[in-house]
DNA sequence: ATTTAAATTGAACCACGATTCATAAGAACT
DNA sequence: AGTTCTTATGAATCGTGGTTCAATTTAAAT
């Protein structure tokens, strides 16, 4: 009995699954505005009807994919950061997390960081519904312990995090209109180094820490 | 007869400029897709087909708009920037003015930073339309005078641009979505500051490297 | 096997809003 | 004043696509 009803229940969750799958892929393709839900019920190998049994329309079906990559991409951090002690290491390894995540979904990134940037529409109509919020207390706790421990120099870190983020996103917006070509291997060091360093110093002589 | 050809020009680019005017605020408040061309039409207090007299259609009043936008604060920039000398300063006084002008231009600012963004839509369409390229090249200009003129260390001028815009880019998205409380002033100087000196150094710290 | 319930379908509905166009108003000129 | 040309109007058109729902299929329960 339980038996059954645990597999219509993955039966059902693997069609839900199905369905944000294509919506990601779909979504970051077109863009929100251009994709019919026709578009994604036919990628999805389903009816147009049954979209609407498993989200409440296509607001909430956007939601939804954010709501998946968003929780996937902090699940994937909080794993790789435990295991460091070193609060800027942690920080280093942040920034690599967020572009590697980016490299290897490619879709997600776009929906993350060209969709969700669009949608005043959403957070006037979800008032508390600022999906990347969590994202980035998270990288501000960072950056604070960072300064705690004496790593860096204290600065705000509010403002830390609005450079350290906004430079990758648009790092990241520059790679995905690039169609890929940009290295962002290159920009993660690059930035790395410029905030580490500064603009300051030594012209062309180099140490590593 | 010039007078009069003149005086006509100029009635029929007065009411052009209302209705970029008018398309500008109602697309900053409203985002592209949710503005009506009769919400536009209402507000520069012409018919809805007086729009298409002046415009191709809804993409091309769009277009219009992020030109004319474009094109103001570009020449602001380089009226201002031409007085100083030193290329560090420069840079500088070029932040400075970008976000002295999204700070007088919310609506201008909110289509730029926000709508703008968004438009995949428009470079797929529009191929060789990627209408901030001339500024982010303005800025990448400083860089290398920057650079060449010893002021800053040898980094690349390219990454040093994406830094930079992309700091501004997201503090100033933070900026309109927390309703103007941040104080753009603030972010500027904490930008500078953290560009310049880097992370490290120690001001009133007790540890370091 | 039969009944009952759940899940799925996809054609039809319907609201919406960009665009058009026949008509009117206005301006310039003779 | 009349003619012509330009500019403006806004109601009607028309395609689009999100959403619904009666009908059908599939699965569960008795």
């Amino acid at each position: 009995m339980a038996y059954e009803i645990e597999s219509l229940n993955s039966k059902k969750s693997k069609k839900r699954a199905d369905l944000t799958k294509a919506a990601i892929k779909t979504f970051a393709q077109k863009g929100f505005h251009r994709t019919k839900i026709s578009d994604i019920a036919k990628k999805a190998k389903v009816a147009d009807g049954t979209v609407y049994l498993y989200f409440e329309n296509k607001d909430d079906l956007l939601i939804k994919c954010f709501e998946e990559m968003l929780t996937d991409l902090m699940e994937k951090a909080d794993q790789r950061l435990q295991a460091i002690e070193d609060p800027l290491e942690k920080m280093l390894n942040f920034i690599d997390l967020h572009i590697d995540y980016c490299e290897k979904n490619r879709d997600a990134a776009k929906l993350i960081i060209i969709e969700l940037r669009q949608s005043p529409e959403f957070y006037e109509k979800y008032p508390d519904f600022w999906p990347i919020k969590n994202y980035l207390n998270y990288l501000t706790k960072l950056c604070k312990e960072a300064i705690d421990a004496g790593r860096i120099r204290e600065v705000d870190p509010d403002l830390l995090t609005t450079i350290i983020f906004g430079s990758l996103d648009f790092s990241i917006t520059a790679w995905l209109l690039s169609k890929s070509t940009i290295d962002l291997k290159r920009i993660r060091n690059g930035v790395a180094d410029i905030l580490h360093k500064g603009l300051i110093g030594d012209t062309n002589n180099e140490k590593n820490d």
